[in-house]
RNA sequence: GCCCCCGUAGCUCAACGGCAGAGCGCCGGGCUUUUAACCCGGGCGUUACAGGUUCGAGUCCUGUCGGGGGCACCA
């Protein structure tokens, strides 16, 4: 099957057999650097205001230009840290020159020499030698606007990477925030642990799983859409202060802040409760931000959001009471909820539980107005299956959700660690699935009630987004932009 | 799952229903200090795919595929 650009592809490959054929190994097992482009430029520069000789460099990387004149030629070429400038003279390199009739944009290339600062005053490395080291056989993406393109920006983020040089940086800084999240919890003792991603029972989340199969044990697991059961298994064994970062999958829509894969971080403390949490994260995200990208203030749509703790505490009911002007405790149950919201206008149906309205009430309201970090507190116990009920008022529990450039980062509670009462609870939630949504999943896990009737101690739990923190600290508009291979969108699998 | 928008050269983009174009890249030639190098010459294309309307379709219509945005979903 042809395709298109064949030509380009071809006069790339002749030029592979006219070098084969001039004995010169285009793809050589090795070379060995002294320099990355950026170590050679600061080694050039320290040389010159120490007054002290050009320093000699082997240096190595893709080709991104190529400025050929008859006896002398610029090459500009990158490495994952930047680019730098190969000065390419015939009489330096001798026959070596002749490999510029066959080098193209996109190949890779070693070269040796010493550097100079030229005529327009740019360091450079003045080539003695020039070593082919791969071929490419496809072009690169145009050079000066770069790779646009957002369907293939993701699926072949290698071009992206090529093209579009901030994305490494984007990546380096969700590198740093992930080392520091680490560093952070470690410090204060906490043990990295890992749980299981194959689960029998899609629990401690509300949201979709994905399913696989094992063949030996002939028996359906789910990919885990939390790992919080898990932890809180680990609090009950008597590890009192764990923390996971892992991947978990929720078979949920794809949008700016959704992908079907994603990074959470969860961290369980005994003997702490949600304001302890409280007190963590608005010390957690400061100093990540500090380590990772060099300060605590970033700007989002014009707005400067400071993430410097302490950090506003606004209970739900009174947020939705400002906001929304509904007082939550005039509208007990979910019908009477339901139509005060469509005199409102928010546009709903009956058949939605009450937790779910109230969600929508404080989506809708509440959530994006949340520029300035914010926790969110106290949620209605209909939302919140696995939070400890508050003792002041039974019909809220203490659970906070923060929010910043209003995007939910993280979830936190008290731990409900009553087995009676856990298991009532997820009894309830399993037949308001049934009831509203006709979900006939099984998501009781026994063998985590069972856990819990070993005893868990008080504790405070706490899960952060990971890729949502990193948008919010690198200003990504979305989560694509912060993951290597987001999920394509695509349309639901063929039906026959 | 629903609604709206988009798909043209390798890349970035033009083209009233009337001969498919430009810049970069690429190919040939020139040039020993260039910076998106420059100068001369060359369009390299199944206009996503399949149908339809029309004297004539990149353009209008239907469907398919892919993408983007919004809604829904994500306790």
């Amino acid at each position: 099957m042809p395709q298109r650009g064949d030509e380009l592809l071809a006069s790339r490959r002749a030029k592979l057999e006219r070098l084969r054929g001039r004995g010169i190994d285009p793809y050589p097992p090795r070379f060995r650097r002294s320099h990355t482009t950026a170590e050679a430029a600061r080694a050039f520069a320290e040389a010159e205001a120490g007054g002290k000789p050009a320093p000699e460099a082997a240096v190595a990387g893709r080709v991104a230009r190529l400025r050929r004149m008859g006896k002398a030629s610029f090459a500009d070429i990158e490495d994952s840290e930047g680019r730098l400038q190969l000065f390419l003279r015939s009489d330096a390199l001798g026959d070596g020159y002749a490999l510029l009739d066959d080098l193209d944009l996109g190949d890779f290339v070693g070269a040796s020499g010493a550097m100079l600062r030229t005529k327009a005053g740019e360091a450079s490395l003045d080539a003695d030698s020039l070593t082919l080291l791969a071929k490419a056989l496809r072009p690169p993406p145009e050079k000066f606007h770069g790779l646009r393109d957002v369907e293939r920006r993701y699926r072949q983020r290698y071009l992206d990477l090529i093209a579009n040089r901030e994305v490494h940086e984007t990546m380096r800084a969700r590198s740093r925030i992930i080392s520091a999240v680490r560093a952070f919890f470690d410090a204060r003792g906490y043990l990295e642990v890992d749980t299981p991603v194959l689960t029998p029972v899609a629990a401690g989340a509300m949201a979709q799983p994905f399913e696989t199969l094992h063949k030996a044990l002939d028996r359906k697991l789910y990919l885990r859409i939390a790992p919080e059961l898990y932890l809180k298994r680990l609090i009950v064994g008597g590890m009192d202060k764990v923390y996971e970062i892992g991947r978990v999958f929720r078979n949920e829509g794809i949008d700016a802040d959704h992908n079907p894969e994603f990074t959470l971080l969860e961290s369980y403390e005994a003997y702490a409760d949600y304001n302890d949490v409280m007190r963590l994260v608005e010390t957690l995200v400061p100093q990540v931000a500090l380590e990772a990208v060099g300060g605590t203030n970033v700007e989002r749509g014009g707005e400067v959001i400071r993430l410097a703790g302490p950090w506003a505490r606004l209970s739900l009911h009174d947020a939705v009471a400002e906001r929304a002007g509904v007082n939550l405790d005039d509208y007990p149950d979910a019908a009477s909820l339901a139509e005060r919201m469509r005199s409102l206008g928010v546009p709903v149906t009956y058949a939605e539980s009450r937790g779910r309205l109230i969600d929508k009430l404080v989506g809708t309201f509440v959530e994006p107005q949340l520029m300035q970090p914010t926790f969110l507190t106290d949620y209605p116990v209909e939302m919140s299956p696995l939070a400890k009920a508050s003792p002041a008022d039974p019909r809220y529990t203490e659970r906070f959700e923060a929010f910043a450039a209003g995007m939910e980062i993280a979830n936190s509670f008290t731990e409900l660690n009553d087995p009676d009462v856990q298991r009532a609870r997820l009894v309830e939630q399993e037949e308001l699935r049934i009831r509203y949504q006709g979900e006939d999943l099984d998501r009781m896990d026994e063998d985590f009630l069972t856990a819990l009737e070993h005893g868990m101690p008080p504790t405070g739990g706490l899960g952060i987004g990971v890729d949502r923190l990193v948008m919010l600290l690198t200003g990504s508009r979305t989560i694509r932009d912060v993951m290597l291979f987001p999920q394509a969108r695509q349309a639901g699998e063929a039906e026959c």
